[in-house]
DNA sequence: CTTACATTAGACAATTATTGACAAGTCAAT
DNA sequence: ATTGACTTGTCAATAATTGTCTAATGTAAG
């Protein structure tokens, strides 16, 4: 699942509207739309007001805001699951080292 | 391994000097360095030149470049692991839909 | 059908991030 | 002290992203 999409999904089960979000991300509804589709990204500092909003897990939202992210940069990529393996190495030495 | 770090370490096997690899992407020596210290991104297109350089694999280089990402992705992060495993279990997904 | 409201699309402006050059600096070897 | 390799900091140019505005599309109710 998406950071947007989920986002979506949390807006429908709370039963808000786009500009419900929006207005309280002080941004427009169009942005928002985007948002949701994954066409835009949110601002960091978008995930606490929306958590707050949908009533869901900062981290959580946090989580999935990150990964969206990698999703991306993997998305038109040969090989993902290799390259996602390499980070992973990568960040188990950083652990070692710290 | 760090993309740059093993720039580095294929330009030392390969005893060539900052200015050598610099003056092939036609950058100067000082963005180079950057490069290998991963205070810069190269661009994806110096890849394959600099694979041609290093007689190194283009494959193992581009893996590397967005590891490489990723990582910067993560760095901040408090729970590393688990962004990367939503991560993947999106990538999976993916592959399921396509 | 037409009105009203929600959402989406596209074009452009504003903002922010990144890339890269340049000049000055460190460090090691001679 | 000089030279050569590399690094650091600052700033300008460029590129990427975020956001707005307007118009379009969808959708449900009367």
């Amino acid at each position: 699942m998406r950071f947007g999409e989920h986002i979506r999904q949390l807006r429908e089960q709370n039963k808000l509207l786009l500009r419900h979000l929006a207005s309280e991300l002080d941004i427009d509804t169009a942005m928002m739309s985007k948002i949701e589709r994954s066409e835009r990204k949110a601002k960091r500092e978008h995930i606490p007001q929306l958590a707050k909003l949908l009533r869901a897990s900062v981290t959580e939202l946090q989580t999935l805001y990150i990964a969206d992210q990698i999703i991306e940069l993997l998305d038109d990529e040969e090989n993902p699951r290799a390259i996602l393996y390499a980070a992973e190495k990568e960040i188990n030495q950083m652990k070692k080292d710290s």
